[in-house]
DNA sequence: CGAACGCTTGATGGCCATCAATCTCTGTGG
DNA sequence: CCACAGAGATTGATGGCCATCAAGCGTTCG
């Protein structure tokens, strides 16, 4: 038994493109160097280079862009599953920075093998891609949620938004989920002060939609907190690998 | 003498694979159908699937979503070279909807075709699919754009980006570029109200930064420009194919 | 047990949405 | 040739959402 097959990237890649046992193992062999690393201690620094990737097999990590004058903006959450610092090799800069919002395991991943593993393994190299291009489609849902909702509906939807992709690698329920991020972790990905965080947390609890407390997030109505918020998971959708 | 080489698509795709004989004849097979649409009229509509894909050979286009209450997002303007629909043929259900801003030309790629390619050059899905991860790297900055950014910013921001982009392939200089966007897609896009948009580019306008007016950007002090935006274009630095 | 972190609440003000009116320019048909 | 419609641009007035400043609370941890 492969115990490869069995991890959430795997599981993942599988979704796009059927692995072949030698595809399998070319995977495998890029899980040399397995690391721990603790919350809170970033992972790769914006702007540097020649950096390695990361495959994250445990726990939450965000990434983020820092400004000059010091503010920071969330990207994304990243999950078990996930690819970190793809686009950082695959384009010889890295364009933001990781940090491990809980403890982490992740595989780390050398630019030179990955590269040849994509040279030798073209189908594999696909799979990768194409995954990373499911996970753009939640990074435009991300930036449409910031352009044209206000601050409730945004924080509604963001809510919904991540306990969809939980869903999808089977943690939470359809009542809730358990939620590790801070207020200022909301604040950072929805363009938001930490102070009206707290406040729109409170007006959405107090309207009986959602609660949002001491690391649980609680769907109190979800079908209002849908309608309210405008959320339609379609873009999460993938009925199965079309690569044989 | 063959004309697919010197198409922008296989020019963008050969900054990240070099491209076989045989490759660069698979990606002539594609290009079957030329089709030609008017500046206004949608390509694609939100929520179809089964959505044929398009290589954009002329013209400009942006991609958008509309929600319930009837404000739009625009996530991304397309140029030549650029792929529309990519995402709606790899995950069976089209998330946005395509705005031709000018008359366009673009070639239409089956669903089956474009699959067909993928699994028989593999190395092509490969080249296709990191150039369209490149392109995720513009979305996010767009994304930093919406969430921490004044208007003022924001709007010079893009202009400069938007140039940046330009210059790529060709268009435009240092000194500025022609734009045929209206008001109304830079309000769209920002996450502004038209009313506020042409404000923001009025005081740009008499600070001495920027001019946007009748069809052409104008740069007026770029080096003020970018120091007062905050750009930094190395996210779209490509050194060179990484797949020989 | 102090310090750090995260959460909470009040007061003030500014950025930007909204409503409304006007102007220019282009294209179109009578 | 002119009237008209429509798209795009422009400017003013008003108000609301949300940032900012400030202060205080509870909990955890070295």
């Amino acid at each position: 038994m492969n115990l490869i097959e069995n991890s959430p990237f795997a599981r993942k890649l599988s979704n796009f493109v059927v692995l072949t046992a030698s595809e399998l193992s070319a995977l495998q062999n890029l899980h040399k160097r397995r690391r721990i690393f603790l919350a809170g201690r970033d992972l790769v620094q914006q702007g540097q280079s020649d950096q390695a990737a990361y495959i994250l097999s445990e726990g939450w990590v965000c990434s983020y862009k820092v400004q000059s004058d010091g503010t920071r903006q969330i990207v994304d959450f990243q999950i078990p599953g996930d690819f970190l610092g793809l686009r950082s090799v695959l384009l010889r800069a890295s364009d933001h920075s990781f940090e491990p919002i809980t403890d982490i395991q992740a595989v780390e991943v050398q630019t030179g093998d990955l590269l040849e593993t994509f040279a030798n393994s073209p189908r594999l190299a696909t799979a990768v891609l194409w995954a990373a291009s499911r996970d753009e489609a939640m990074v435009v849902e991300h930036l449409v949620n910031l352009g044209r909702r206000d601050a409730d509906r945004r924080m509604a939807h963001f809510l919904l938004e991540l306990g969809a992709r939980l869903a999808l690698v089977g943690i939470g329920s359809q009542t809730g989920y358990d939620c590790p991020l801070t207020q200022y972790h909301l604040a950072d990905a929805l363009g938001l002060s930490a102070v009206h965080v707290n406040r729109v947390l409170r007006q959405l609890r107090e309207n009986g939609l959602i609660t949002f407390r001491s690391g649980k997030v609680t769907f109190d109505d979800r079908n209002r907190l849908v309608e309210f918020s405008g959320f339609d998971p379609e873009y999460l959708d993938q009925a199965g690998p079309l690569l044989k």
